[in-house]
DNA sequence: TTTGTGACTATAATACATTTTGGTCACTGA
DNA sequence: TCAGTGACCAAAATGTATTATAGTCACAAA
């Protein structure tokens, strides 16, 4: 699940690598820690990061990668404490948008990443993407089955309209944009989007 | 509704002002352009323009309103084309998308000021902004008078809801983030818009 | 008065020399 | 063989001196 590991195992380099990183980043940004920072702060020099992580981004992505799919754990917890499937849909997207808005104000130099991870495409963000929208499937498959949603649209059409409604507060790249209407939207949304699936 | 006429009026400077300036920053982009260059362009001292206009931006503004203009009346003129409601919804996020799409792609520098006037929040665009919801908000009606749209909702809520799923393909700033999707989404979105408004 | 300007300033852009930094590799000690 | 490194390079970042530009104003010609 980890990216494919690499370089000697046995010690947890690795993983202190990925620690310090975390704390840097989160405390002097991406661009300010440099990878001697990072050699420095477990004690090895710059030379043996290389031997497991490819690159300074190869550890930006993990690290990044970490915050999104602590997003995504926070939402599923979400979604699985709702009962039915309409109040699953009105969760996700709530929790999401929250969550992402807890990064994005308590742990600013951390959200840049994730943004510029947006921006730059890199494989997490689109894994984030992809699982989301596998969430949003979820639910929907399972809201017409209770018959709570209708059953004429598509599965997929639906699904991915419904993601194009929900990208702009669940990508972080593009949530900057809108957080004057983030407070009330996520509910406005989650009610057309209801509205939209009424049998 | 062009901005307060301001300095000597009688002679068409203003205008000339306006025409060169829609040239060179088509042409070479609002940074690249200096006042100067204006000014030489039109035969006058650069002290002169500022008799008209109050600074750079101003003048960046108020040919941006232009462009966004424009795009507002065709997309008017593609509504006020189609017959039913639901249909005039449909055109209007398609011609809306088609037209901003238009504009990024044959005047990129046009296209430019635009996007960083929604990131500086100029004016113009809200007025942009505003028209289109105010247009929205009159097909919603229209809408319920024929019987096509549903009327439990309250009208701003529906018109506020559909606004937001509008918003990242019809300003400026937003779409670019939204390219790739930029062919299927408002046929998609129209769609499920259209769901949610079903009486 | 009205139309128009050259000369001036403070700030922002540019250009360039210098230093940092990401990344590599041959090499060492165990 | 394997954990670990110093020395090295190209490219990016940074500091700095210089220039260009937005914006002002007192003043001139009509």
């Amino acid at each position: 699940m980890p990216s494919p590991a690499r370089g000697p195992a046995g010690h947890d380099v690795r993983e202190q690598i990925v620690v310090a990183a975390t704390e840097y980043f989160s405390l002097y940004g991406y661009e300010k820690t440099t990878v001697s920072d990072l050699a420095k702060a477990i004690g090895f020099s710059k030379a043996y990061i290389y031997k497991f992580f490819e690159s300074k981004q190869a550890i930006g992505e993990h690290i990044c990668g970490n915050c999104l799919r602590q997003i995504e754990t926070e939402v599923r917890a979400a979604v699985d404490a709702a009962g039915q499937p309409p109040e699953k849909l009105r969760r996700m997207f709530k929790a999401s948008v929250e969550a992402s808005l807890r990064l994005f104000f308590q742990d600013r130099k951390l959200y840049d990443i994730a943004a510029s991870a947006a921006t730059g495409r890199w494989p997490t963000v689109q894994a984030y993407e992809l699982a989301m929208g596998a969430l949003l499937q979820d639910i929907l498959q399972q809201g017409r089955k209770t018959g709570d949603f209708e059953r004429k649209t598509p599965l997929d059409e639906t699904a991915s309209a419904i993601y194009l409604v929900m990208r702009p507060y669940i990508n972080p790249l593009l949530l900057q944009h809108s957080l004057e209407t983030s407070e009330t939207a996520p509910a406005q949304l989650s009610s057309l989007v209801l509205r939209s699936l009424s049998p």
